[in-house]
DNA sequence: CTCTGCCCTGCACTAAAGTCCAATAGCATT
DNA sequence: AATGCTATTGGACTTTAGTGCAGGGCAGAG
């Protein structure tokens, strides 16, 4: 079991300093960075973790980390922490997902227990992330028949309405059918019917009738 | 096809005389309270609307009526205006769900553009709240027998191993099952499925075994 | 050309789900 | 006692879903 680990980013060394020794005293991980463009060329670290923010930097601000890190589909939770912000600055990054903004002078427990909460809400983030990426990596193994297939059971259609919609044999559509089960790992129509959900397939539009 | 009304809740007349003027030519009907009591005071209303709100009023002040309204069951999508306000203060109404935040003096643009986005939020919660207020009505409908074999099926779980599960036969399951798929005016398993999923229908725990 | 992957289908059969009709029984209210 | 709701089950039958084995066609890679 490790610990958390707070990613601090504040181009201040003595912030970092007494940053470091608050965060380490209350139990976690520390790193420290004294740029936004230091912290992004960092591995990305899969443990929890969350990152504690000083908005205004030289170079790449805080609030320009904050749409960077999303913009690398590397979303993570984020406390900033300023002395001289504002509030339209404060509520673009609540905006933005922030999980707190903290002004100087906080009190200490104020910060930890911001860290704790964003803490907690990456692992939770990150869970979902997790769980939908697996169900979408499911759904790119589909052939693209199997796609269609899947998305129309899904709908709730019997074998035979969905043969009649892909102007196939039901018996198709049952071989079809049990790779799907097979290939989303889906031991149950409801299972299957999640996994879509998460993966957020959408039904094929109709194919318009070839005349009554 | 009537207007979304913007419901505006300032102590200061002019400002809610200047709000009207420029609301109502942005296109939005108007109601205007002088206080956070008068306001809640109202008739809940059933359309789209949205309330834009000053933080800091005599009495209960914005961020009160903000924790009021969500207290009352009856979260309205809010976008704050204040003329004093800090950092805290507009941290603690994002928390709470504000969707924006505006410092005196706005561009009027501004205010219009966070008014729309309100009302765009607050049309997609008050679905959600719906469909989900509707599922529960019809999981309440229930009896407790069919609320157990609800949640079984829900699973994935054949009704023969639901019948094992509860003790009972098999045809009782597929009586109770179908009773089920018509309280919860559900046409499929997979319907079935999201509509336990929308209202949060846990699965009991299964029985300790007589002995294996 | 062969191999492989994808798509389509038929037949036969098992298992599971859904649908009627009908009946028994406990429990609470009227 | 009568009525109504809930829970339970049986029997008989139809419709679906799932499985196994069999085949065919088509297109791209080697």
């Amino acid at each position: 079991m490790t610990a958390p680990v707070v990613f601090v980013v504040d181009d201040d060394p003595s912030v970092r300093k007494s940053l470091t020794r608050v965060l380490t005293s209350a139990g976690y991980g520390v790193e420290t960075f004294g740029s936004a463009g230091d912290f992004m060329a960092r591995t990305p670290f899969a443990g929890p973790c969350c990152v504690v923010l000083d908005v205004s930097m030289p170079g790449l601000t805080g609030l320009h980390l904050q749409e960077a890190l999303v913009g690398a589909g590397r979303p993570m939770p984020i406390v900033f922490i300023t002395g001289h912000g504002d509030i339209p600055m404060s509520v673009q990054a609540m905006k933005a997902g922030a999980v707190d903004f903290l002004t100087k002078p906080f009190a200490v427990t104020a910060l930890v227990a911001a860290v704790q909460r964003a803490v907690a809400k990456g692992v939770k983030d990150r869970g979902e992330e997790d769980r939908t990426a697996e169900a979408r990596a499911r759904v790119a193994r589909l052939t693209p028949r199997e796609t269609e297939v899947f998305a129309l059971v899904v709908t709730g259609m019997l074998n035979k309405q969905i043969a009649g919609q892909l102007g196939v044999g039901e018996k198709t559509v049952k071989v079809h059918r049990a790779r799907v089960m097979e290939k989303m790992q889906a031991g149950s129509v409801a299972e299957l019917v999640r996994l879509a959900d998460r993966a957020g397939v959408m039904v094929p539009a109709p194919p318009a009738l070839p005349a009554g």
